[in-house]
RNA sequence: GGUCGAUUAGCUCAGUGGUAGAGCACUGCAUUGACAUUGCAGGGGUCACUAGUUCGAACCUAGUAUCGACCACCA
């Protein structure tokens, strides 16, 4: 006999180390199988289990049981992702915790790497281990980490096969750059968030004072304003990039500006005798309607100035260090302006690497961070007097920058002043678009950088034609809008980082050998800038910045023959950029003693995500033709939410077609819900409002509840609150509900719909389901039923075990065509309905008389229909609560195999029988309708009462005798019998043709009856009037489908007699 | 601005042309019987609004309102 209760913890870990010990999650690698594969999204090395994790694998674990059960070669592919900024964030943090004065960079690299790789030993990984609470049936033996050789190796190979193609290139461009992580980033990594903002506006003074008619007009072409300037009013909310502008831009049909299109205007900003003059230009960027229609050119720190400055030739001038601070480098600020004045009209010819070195910053901001560097240039020019000056509002003391709204945009002037108003600088407040590092939390400076880019958009055609195709099928598929609308519209995707833990981008660089005719050195080497005087071993001789020549190859054994071919004599290879430059220039100088070409690998890392696109294919041994990847690729089915379809899935796609074929790497892509908290928010620590999926397992007592949601706090002061809420909520904490129970709730509401808010009562209501299945298999244990006999549903005897066996057969048709059709929710609900409402509710109790009576041969089929039964809803139930049904297989009989090895219930339709349906149904139906009258009726629980049944045709008298039994236990009568009439003041119902007679009279108020019955009666005759009003339209009979007519038919027919017979009852109760 | 979505019982949500559903909550009754982590019975909804298509609309179409997500944005 089995305990009393379920307790997940005294099972759950040990039932999963027998699966794992016996190899249960192990592809069966049978070749006559169907292959099943599932990719897991690879959770980050540092992550530990939160919600989302616990919903996407229990999908995962449902299908993969559910089809390891149907007989596939199902592998379920686990591992990690190295994650690159988040990894190498905790160590960084770890590090500046432990006390010591080392970081990173002190380090040094390789150390760095080392002390990364030590952790992920130590500290990395535990979500795999959460995984295995939550019962995932992983392929743990295979299990694999983006930085594993063989996943280097792949990646690799798809590098340099890329760039060999040309779809890899390395490009200066302006990219999206963390100044706190110090690397660029991908535009997906960006998080755009509203914040209050300024828009200033500045004068820029005309060059040599010159002046002209500014005119604005008004729709009809009316002058609203005609004045005399001597400047072009611009407005900025980075007022600091002022320093680097090229040019300023005005729309070509912007009549106002028209008359110094072609001229200098002057930047308002730094030493006086060095302002820099830029032309004014025409862009169709420029929207006239917007702010004063003129924008300042700064192609080195905005995406739009860029694009602006490159149509247009306009100098990019970088202002800002990695960190984010005003550079502080190169020559004088004074020298460099020069040049850049002659470079702005026209006088000197410039290029990328020029421009590069030309640091424009004045002296007097040098060095400062790019926030106060604003505040300093705000600060200068207004004292200059070169802002845009308004009338002080009236009412507001404030000024207007501290006054949201009240600064009014528009240009100065635009509104007539009644007397001589105080004037201010005219200073937006608005809301503002900032883009932020979304680990970082950062300011992304946009950068002018090398970095290596991907052609996304000629690898998305492919990808996306697949999905037009249907090679591959987005669930729901709404979703593939969202992936076209992405791909079709895709932005070359940088995939350099300047990290250092991640896969080292497989490119050396050497020394460019340009042409002999420019060359200016013995060995044809070319170099194009000077750099700092520097002490070398070579002695005091200059650094060069050397133009590089690219080596790609998968390993530096193959760059190194193509590089000493390339060159003609050794090659070496050099760890810094200091020894690679020293070399180059002993070399250029003859000083060389070994006479060997330096190589350099370049520094960076790839982006994680670019291992990650490889994963159904890495994993699998690519590049070697392994039986994994012949068998598992293309896999089934993706699960994944929404946040990561560009991330991954559309890079996956991309990578997957070019490399495997043009074949897609998963045919379905299930998209799932976000899990957020019971009043629909996102979880997240700094809310206070997460929910550990390993508590609900575990149980957690409130004390530790309250802790948990309190630290981390993005508003520390919200921490009392939070509190007090979590102990009115949660005085006892969290049960320990069992990994089952929280899959279950998880199950049944994964639908098809966005988000999913999780609460913790209906999780406890799905750890009651557990417990009432173990409870009925007690009582079958009782009651010795039969565990391990096959059913025949030919030889079965008793309807009430062809009825259940029926239930049985339909729910579990339902349970795999919902999960074939991802519906889990329903699936979820079919067994839940089955198991509780029917099995349960109805069966156990049919087949008490039964199993308590004398007849030996019916108690013996429903002992053996009871225990297969149960096993078959084990075995439904499996997906879904692997571990109590697997604990209940163990322990129902002697076995010796596992519930997870078990075939799915294939039943097929001979295991319904319609007749036994309908005759249960009738039992179902009487019992509740006596139960239901009881009730109404107030006939005190205990009391039995006599019923007889009047108007009974053949079948129905014979379903009585069959049935009298447990009719009368389960409605608690004292006697059923067929009757001619019914005797006067019963209390009356009726099933089907009949009417159910409650011998009652005495125990009742006529009056309350009679008023029971108008009730019935007046809810029927609403009812009968809506149908035969459809069926009286001629319209609906000629066009509804025949059925449909004739099942409405019916049913009216049905009412109109149950209407009948308790008007009857009715008017004999009157009559009294 | 573009795209996708939501609006159904007190709450959280299913349903998607043919009799409005579940879980929780609520009300009444039942206490040593497999299970109180229970059983029986019950109350509760103009399916956001408007117009259309249809024999028939919660469901399809168009529009309105409110709320949300993602993407892209005006310096």
């Amino acid at each position: 006999m089995i305990d009393q209760r379920f307790d997940p913890k005294a099972h759950e870990q040990r039932i999963y180390q027998r699966w794992e010990d016996a190899g249960c999650f192990r592809p069966s690698m049978d070749t006559s199988a169907e292959p099943y594969a599932i990719m897991i999204p690879p959770p980050n090395v540092t992550g530990s289990l939160h919600m989302g994790h616990a919903l996407n694998n229990t999908i995962q674990d449902i299908l993969c049981r559910f089809e390891r059960m149907r007989g596939k070669n199902v592998r379920w592919q686990p591992g990690m992702d190295h994650a690159g900024i988040a990894t190498q964030m905790v160590v960084e943090r770890q590090l500046a915790a432990s006390g010591g004065n080392q970081d990173r960079r002190s380090m040094g690299r390789d150390a760095f790497v080392e002390k990364v790789w030590e952790w992920k030993e130590e500290s990395g990984g535990t979500i795999l281990n959460q995984l295995k609470r939550l019962g995932a049936s992983c392929d743990w033996e295979n299990t694999k980490f983006t930085l594993d050789d063989d996943l280097n190796t792949a990646v690799n190979k798809v590098f340099v096969d890329l760039y060999n193609e040309g779809l890899i290139y390395r490009a200066k461009r302006l990219v999206n750059w963390d100044p706190h992580f110090q690397t660029a980033i991908s535009n997906l990594e960006v998080e755009n968030k509203e914040v209050d903002g300024h828009m200033w506006h500045f004068k820029y003074p005309l060059a040599g004072g010159e002046t002209y008619t500014y005119v604005e007009k008004d729709e009809d072409g009316t002058i609203t304003l005609e004045e005399e300037r001597d400047y072009i009013s611009i407005a900025t909310t980075r007022p600091e990039t002022m320093l680097g502008d090229g040019a300023v831009a005005v729309h070509p049909s912007d009549s106002r500006y028209a008359p110094i299109v072609g001229k200098l205007c002057e930047i308002p900003v730094g030493p006086k005798e060095h302002r820099r003059l830029i032309p004014i230009i025409t862009d169709e960027y420029p929207d006239p309607d917007f702010g004063s229609g003129a924008v300042k050119i700064t192609g080195a720190h905005d995406f739009n100035d860029y694009q602006v400055a490159k149509r247009g030739g306009i100098p990019m001038y970088a202002l800002m260090d990695e960190k984010g601070f005003m550079r502080d480098d190169g020559d004088d600020y004074a020298a460099v302006a020069e040049v850049a004045q002659r470079i702005a009209e026209g006088q000197e010819d410039f290029d990328e690497a020029k421009i590069a070195a030309m640091n424009l910053v004045p002296d007097q901001y040098r060095g400062l961070d790019r926030f106060e560097a604003r505040k300093a240039v705000v600060a200068d020019i207004t004292a200059e007097g070169n802002a845009v000056m308004v009338p002080k509002p009236k009412k507001k003391a404030a000024s207007p920058a501290s006054e949201p709204g009240s600064g009014a945009a528009g240009d100065s002037g635009s509104s007539p002043e009644p007397s001589v108003p105080e004037l201010v600088p005219l200073v937006e407040n608005k809301k503002i678009m900032q883009p932020f590092g979304d680990r970082s939390g950062v300011v992304i400076e946009p950068m002018l950088t090398d970095q290596w880019f991907v052609d996304a958009e000629t690898l998305a055609k492919p990808a996306i034609a697949a999905v037009r195709d249907g090679r591959t099928k987005f669930v729901p598929e709404n979703w593939d809008r969202t992936y076209y609308n992405w791909m079709e519209n895709i932005e070359p995707w940088c995939i350099s980082r300047q990290l250092w833990w991640g896969h080292r981008i497989p490119v050396w660089y050497g020394p460019e050998i340009v042409s002999s005719e420019t060359g200016n050195n013995e060995f044809g080497l070319d170099f194009i800038d000077r750099s700092e005087v520097h002490d070398t071993p070579h002695g005091d001789i200059r650094l060069l910045n050397v133009r590089k020549r690219v080596f790609c190859a998968e390993r530096f054994a193959d760059v190194e023959r193509l590089a000493s071919e390339h060159y003609g004599c050794k090659v070496i290879l050099v760890e810094d950029e200091i020894e690679y430059r020293e070399r180059v220039a002993a070399f250029s100088l003859g000083k060389a003693q070994d006479y060997a070409v330096p190589l350099l690998q370049d520094e960076d890392v790839l982006d994680t995500w670019f291992s990650s696109g490889l994963w159904p294919f890495s994993t699998q041994g690519w590049p070697e033709q392994t039986d994994g990847l012949k068998t598992f690729y293309p896999g089934a089915t993706l699960v994944t939410a929404f946040d990561i379809i560009f991330f991954w899935v559309a890079r996956m796609m991309m990578l997957g077609i070019k490399f495997m074929d043009g074949e897609v790497p998963f045919k379905d892509v299930y998209i799932h819900a976000i899990v957020r908290d019971e009043n629909g928010k996102k979880m997240s620590k700094a809310e206070g409002n997460v929910i550990d999926p390993i508590d609900l397992i575990d149980g957690v007592g409130v004390e530790t509840l309250v802790a948990k949601r309190t630290s981390n706090l993005r508003q520390p002061e919200k921490a009392p609150k939070i509190e007090k809420e979590v102990r009115k909520r949660y005085p006892n904490g969290f049960d320990a509900y069992g990994a089952d129970a929280l899959r279950f709730t998880l199950a049944a509401m994964a639908t098809k719909g966005r988000d999913i808010n999780l609460s913790v009562d209906r999780i406890a209501g799905y750890r009651n389901f557990g417990t009432k299945l173990w409870n009925a298999t007690r009582f079958a244990q009782m009651n010795e039923a039969k565990f391990g006999t096959k059913i025949e549903p030919q030889s079965l005897d008793l309807s009430v075990n062809k009825w259940i066996i029926g239930e049985l057969y339909k729910c579990t048709a339902q349970v795999s065509e919902a999960i074939e059709d991802y519906r889990f929710n329903d699936a979820a609900s079919a067994v839940y309905h089955f198991t509780w409402d029917v099995l349960c509710d109805w069966y156990l109790e049919l087949s008490k008389p039964i199993l308590n009576g004398d007849d030996a041969e019916a108690k013996s089929e429903t002992q053996a229909v009871l225990g297969w039964v149960l096993e078959q809803t084990f075995v439904a139930l499996h997906p879904f609560m692997p571990f109590i049904t697997e604990v209940l297989w163990e322990q129902t009989s002697d076995r010796s195999d596992f519930l997870m090895q078990q075939t799915w219930p294939g039943l097929n339709t001979s295991f319904a029988d319609e007749s036994a349906a309908e005759e249960l149904d009738w039992v179902l139906k009487t019992i509740s309708q006596i139960r239901s009258v009881r009730s109404d009726v107030n006939v005190p629980a205990g009391a039995k009462v006599p019923v007889s049944l009047v108007g009974a045709n053949d079948e129905t008298a014979r379903r009585v005798a069959a049935h009298c039994d447990v009719i009368m236990r389960m409605a608690r009568l004292d006697k059923f019998e067929l009757a001619d009439a019914a005797p006067a003041g019963s209390v009356k119902a009726i099933v089907d043709e009949a009417t159910v007679v409650l011998e009652i009279a005495d125990l009742i108020d006529a009056g309350e009856e009679i008023a029971r019955l108008d009730k019935q009666l007046g809810k029927l005759s609403g009812e009968i009037t809506g149908l035969e009003k459809r069926l009286g339209n001629d319209a609906f009979v000629a066009k509804a489908p025949a059925e449909v007519v004739a099942e409405q038919r019916d049913r009216l027919a049905e009412l109109q007699g149950t209407r009948d017979k308790l008007s009857v009852a009715r008017e004999q109760l009157a009559a009294l």
